[in-house]
DNA sequence: CACTTGACCTGTCCGC
DNA sequence: TGCGGACAGGTCAAGT
């Protein structure tokens, strides 16, 4: 499930494969959550360059040469596919660039869960895909891109300098009655973690994930603030979380699936202890840890 | 203001 | 085999 490391991937495989390239036809194949004036979408994308692919928590950001960005939000389900001209015409799988992994042996492009498609001036495509519809694609010029960012009112991300300890014991301090879980998924208070990398901190914390913040000693603020560097870089250095390696790119988009420490792994032994690794709903999310040495 | 809950969706899995 | 229901999770609006 895109969290900021898959997004992360996402972006550094854009850069890689899309920037540069001309877009010579964009096609919409399901206009619902693909936002901005069609006018715009003619005038400002088509024809335009994609110049860089940056980042803001989940939300990816594809600048464009007319100065116009497309930011996406790949939600739970959505991804990013691309192929180039080659591939395509000898029916090969498509490069899986980031977001949610689906199961299926054969992808052909486009299918039911395309909503978007960029045809590039060298005949390569990206493909926006969402099965369940709750991603989405926004046209904003300059002041527009700036104002949307700023009402998201996004904390700092974890490897950020703005993400100090004293930045996190001020929060600890003003959220004390709520759980670690509510408040680690809190995009205003810390931008990037989702359900997976939550679950995944707080076991590397040796905390609960139903603990009330204001129960923590300074010990576990410290332990806390530290897994949430921590998780996230490792999880960005192993190119985020997929559950199935059907589209990705050899060895480089996945991998922490594999080193997951509790995340969908009811009833597997905690890798620490060897207890088995327990599942509740803290915060209305699935959560999963170990009743032994999370306390 | 702080916090919780439900809605948005559809594919998958489980029990009957 | 099919069908109903629970579940998956990021964000936002509406609720307490």
């Amino acid at each position: 499930m895109p969290e900021l490391p898959e997004v992360e991937t996402a972006a550094a495989g854009l850069r890689q494969l899309v920037v540069g390239k001309r877009i010579k036809q964009v096609i919409i194949h399901a206009p619902k959550k693909i936002f901005g004036q069609q006018q715009d979408w003619i005038t400002s994308v088509h024809g335009a360059r994609f110049v860089d692919v940056t980042r803001r928590g989940k939300w990816l950001i594809l600048e464009l040469s007319s100065q116009w960005s497309l930011v996406i939000h790949l939600k739970m389900t959505g991804q990013l596919l691309f192929q180039s001209a080659a591939n395509r015409q000898q029916s090969r799988q498509p490069i899986f660039l980031g977001g949610h992994t689906m199961r299926h042996e054969q992808v052909q492009l486009p299918n039911t869960h395309t909503r978007a498609e960029f045809v590039c001036d060298d005949g390569s495509r990206l493909f926006f895909q969402d099965m369940r519809l709750f991603g989405y694609v926004h046209l904003f010029n300059p002041v527009q891109l700036h104002d949307y960012i700023e009402s998201l009112r996004l904390g700092p991300e974890p490897m950020d300098k703005a993400f100090s300890f004293d930045y996190f014991s001020k929060l600890c301090r003003r959220r004390s009655k709520t759980s670690i879980k509510a408040l680690l998924l809190d995009q205003s208070a810390i931008a990037g973690l989702g359900n997976i990398y939550v679950d995944e901190a707080c076991h590397m914390a040796r905390l609960r994930p139903s603990r009330r913040v204001g129960s923590l000693t300074v010990a576990d603020r410290r332990a806390l603030w530290q897994a949430c560097k921590r998780i996230l870089k490792q999880a960005i250095k192993l190119g985020g979380t997929s559950c199935s390696d059907h589209y990705r790119v050899e060895g480089t988009i996945g991998e922490y699936w594999n080193k997951r420490r509790v995340y969908g792994r009811t009833n597997e032994s905690c890798p620490r202890c060897r207890h088995a690794i327990a599942k509740t709903r803290v915060a209305g999310r699935g959560t999963h840890y170990c009743p032994n040495c999370q306390v």
